[in-house]
DNA sequence: ACTCATACTGAGATACATCTCATTCCAAGT
DNA sequence: ACTTGGAATGAGATGTATCTCAGTATGAGT
């Protein structure tokens, strides 16, 4: 019972600091040079621990990584998710979120790069990313708003804009880019250009969480 | 003088035929395993050479990469460019080219695989693909069939739908993907479904070159 | 038989990467 | 002052990759 009191919660503190150190340390890293990229020693070294103080934290590279990309991922979904459901039309519902994305992805470049690594190299955070989409072109399905039926493929394509949306902004493309990005995928769940158009609206910018970087 | 003859040209032969054996068993290996989980001693060993003879054909394992990835699209385009240049629409161009390149890639698994693998990590190969693409679009829309101009974003939204099907189709997914890739990409260039379903065609199958996995 | 160019060999220098573990540090509790 | 236990250390065991190079094998030409 003694060990309820300021000793553990300390503890638990500081625990908890370190660790903190130990991801922004391989978020920065992976972020800078890619996710295979970067060496357990590179990270340790950058969060100002020995080698071996990692492996008191985490079992090893590849549970660090699943870490960090979730933290990511669950971040830009926090940041987008409130106005997301607020819309009622599902067509809306998937310009969106990708438009969002994207953005998001622009004005913190450290999460965006780390998400491209991750596309390839962690593709389990693909699925986190689809779950959502699904649901939205779902919504759009069971409203009429598009013709083309949902399947694995359809959610690989929109993957596949979402992707390279978020490569050409990185690499300095215009904000026109993830308007664009939500219109080729309206476009392929069989919606008409004009429409299109008109769903994925003037311009959904960022209401930008002030938070830089740092995630929950 | 005297080089000319027989000496010099069996052992040109000689030189030849181990850098096949080099590159055949690179593309082979690659494609298994990717491209970076492939060692230059797996590739030495797969050819029944000594680790070190590797060098003396190649500068550096980025070299063979280079000409393995380079030669695998390169047979691909000599499969399908008579057909292609055979169409008039570039519509049909675009749709027949990625339809071919996706049913290729299936029906030679070695080279999808190792394309699939080489877009992540030889990206210069993407080059090469959009190199047609671009000429195909820009046919398309001299010709008035598309609204959406050609910019590096539309090539980049192809670029990744292109590999989508290849992974879709070599995971196990039917013939309708290549159908469906090339539909979409006619969708986002501004085609109205139904005369993309149309221009994309029942079914342009493989016209199958008989030479199983073998480069020229 | 001998020469000589070329192909080939494979051990080893070098460089990192992952992960372990015997040890030391440190601060709270008595 | 002393105990105690989690936090942190960092040298090293182990594995594997790239690339080199001194030396060996082969076989055609003389």
């Amino acid at each position: 019972m003694r060990e309820r009191s300021p000793r553990l919660s300390s503890d638990a503190g500081k625990r908890a600091r370190t660790r903190a150190r130990l991801t922004e340390a391989a978020l920065r890293l992976m972020s800078e040079r890619g996710i295979s990229a970067t060496s357990v020693s590179e990270i340790a070294a950058a969060a100002e621990l020995a080698n071996g103080t990692f492996y008191l934290y985490f079992r090893d590279k590849s549970e660090i990584v699943a870490v960090v990309c979730r933290a990511v991922t669950q971040a830009m979904h926090d940041d987008m998710s409130s106005t997301r459901l607020s819309l009622d039309d599902g067509a809306a519902r998937v310009a969106y979120g990708t438009q969002q994305f994207i953005e998001i992805a622009a004005a913190e470049p450290v999460w965006g790069r780390l998400l491209v690594s991750a596309f390839t190299e962690f593709e389990a955070i693909k699925e986190d990313i689809a779950h959502y989409m699904r649901l939205d072109v779902a919504l759009g399905i069971e409203q009429g708003r598009f013709s083309e039926p949902l399947d694995e493929f359809v959610i690989d394509a929109h993957l596949a804009i979402l992707r390279a949306g978020v490569v050409a902004r990185l690499a300095g493309a215009g904000p026109d880019v993830s308007a664009r990005a939500a219109e080729y995928q309206l476009r392929i769940l069989g919606m008409n250009v004009k429409e299109a158009k008109r769903v994925r609206g003037s311009d959904k910018r960022r209401a930008a969480s002030t938070t830089t970087s740092r995630l929950g």
